[in-house]
DNA sequence: TAGATTGTTAATCGATTAACAATC
DNA sequence: TAGATTGTTAATCGATTAACAATC
């Protein structure tokens, strides 16, 4: 059952991953599933789906499987959903508001309490019922809210700054979807939200499915997902 | 020199990350860079930066390191940034115009050729020079503009219908914003760009830090980014 | 030459998978 | 009981790192 020590991240994604699958089943579907469906809906080995399910649950029944009731709470509790964590958003263009609107942040946990942004026609305002305020507020009012998250939305060139301010605040983790290598003290954690890279991939993946393998290939992996 | 066979992703993401940081490098910064200098920036081991690099470039020299301006052209050739891919987007909300104004994705041969949208006062209208056209219209236009890539940006209630349709267009790459498990084909790629998930990791992260990994905790890395 | 830096070989480490026993 | 399924141990595989020789 649960241990503590740090996970990788390839885990915290899987647990993350089946999380999403099994809460995102139809109404309806059976109250148990097996690691073997879990492993076919996401390409991956069952025997790894079972390692990484008993480090957090309470383990499955033979010839059943696991409960999803169960099975939901138990990666819920791991994954640490249950603690809502609050965070400012740094942009209110185009991508800020996407963010706001994303429904899915509250199922992890995340509340964004304010927004902020360089732009005078923008201060002021409000989207979503969120207001958007000057981007010099940015130290004074994350000290205020006591909150440790910011979200950076705003384009490359002003990143870094908007970083520094959030820093200047007591941000303590900061999301970054600009395209930039921010700089940030060793005290900070950042996640680079690299859609170019992301984006990359996708491509790579695509010219690997077109161009097949050829000889050289050894493990061309088979099926990963549904027909 | 460049190897065929198919690459890890970790791998990838790492060229693409020094392929960033050296385009990054302020005007007038020294035309040659070594893998120690690249390994520090990013919080890597420096062995790791040479043998990603040998795998991609045609070597640095002692003493000197690696030319920048044949590090840049050796690694976005390898990467395949070359040649440019074109790809249509569905869904013109907050996030689409997000994706649609995001300056990079060119960088990384992307184009994106058309938008679509199911929301009729949106049809119609075009953003930054791109026009909406709607959603019915998806199989046929990916048809007759030859896109193999499609860019689903639309409430996840409505994504998989997205998908679908991209899917009849002839589309074999599926970029998916959307927080569902789309279900498709195993000639199709999908790459979720799943936003919770990355957030979640961002939240860990920060856990992390603050609850200091205890006794437990065997190989707490040292320093990963500049003060 | 001495020192900085690359590139490679071998060792280590960690993650995945195969085989199989346990259990309902 | 027979069959399905879990959980664990051992083997495999791949990726990272340490040590060091090669080179400018």
């Amino acid at each position: 059952m649960a241990e503590l020590r740090p996970i990788s991240i390839m885990l915290y994604k899987r647990l993350l991953s089946y999380l999403r699958l099994i809460k995102q089943r139809p109404e309806g579907s059976p109250d148990n599933i097996s690691s073997a469906t879990i492993a076919h809906a996401l390409g991956l080995n069952d025997v790894q789906v079972r390692k990484d399910l008993a480090s957090v649950s309470s383990g499955g029944k033979p010839k059943i499987g696991y409960i999803t009731k169960d099975l939901v709470s138990d990666l819920e509790h791991f994954l640490g959903h249950d603690n809502c964590s609050e965070a400012v958003l740094v942009g209110a263009g185009n991508l800020g508001k996407a963010l706001i609107s994303y429904e899915n942040f509250e199922n992890y946990g995340l509340k964004i309490v304010a927004a902020f942004d360089a732009d005078p026609r923008l201060v002021g305002t409000s989207f979503k019922g969120l207001d958007v305020f000057s981007a010099e507020r940015i130290p004074d009012l994350c000290r205020r809210l006591k909150v440790h998250i910011g979200i950076i939305a705003v384009p490359a060139a002003r990143a870094q700054q908007a970083c520094d301010a959030l820093l200047e605040g007591g941000i303590m983790a900061v999301w970054n979807f600009a395209p930039v290598n921010l700089q940030v003290p060793e005290s900070a954690v950042v996640r680079n939200e690299d859609m170019g890279a992301s984006l990359a991939l996708l491509m790579k993946s695509l010219k690997e499915k077109m161009s097949p393998p050829g000889e050289n290939a050894r493990t061309a992996r088979p099926g990963r997902r549904r027909p």
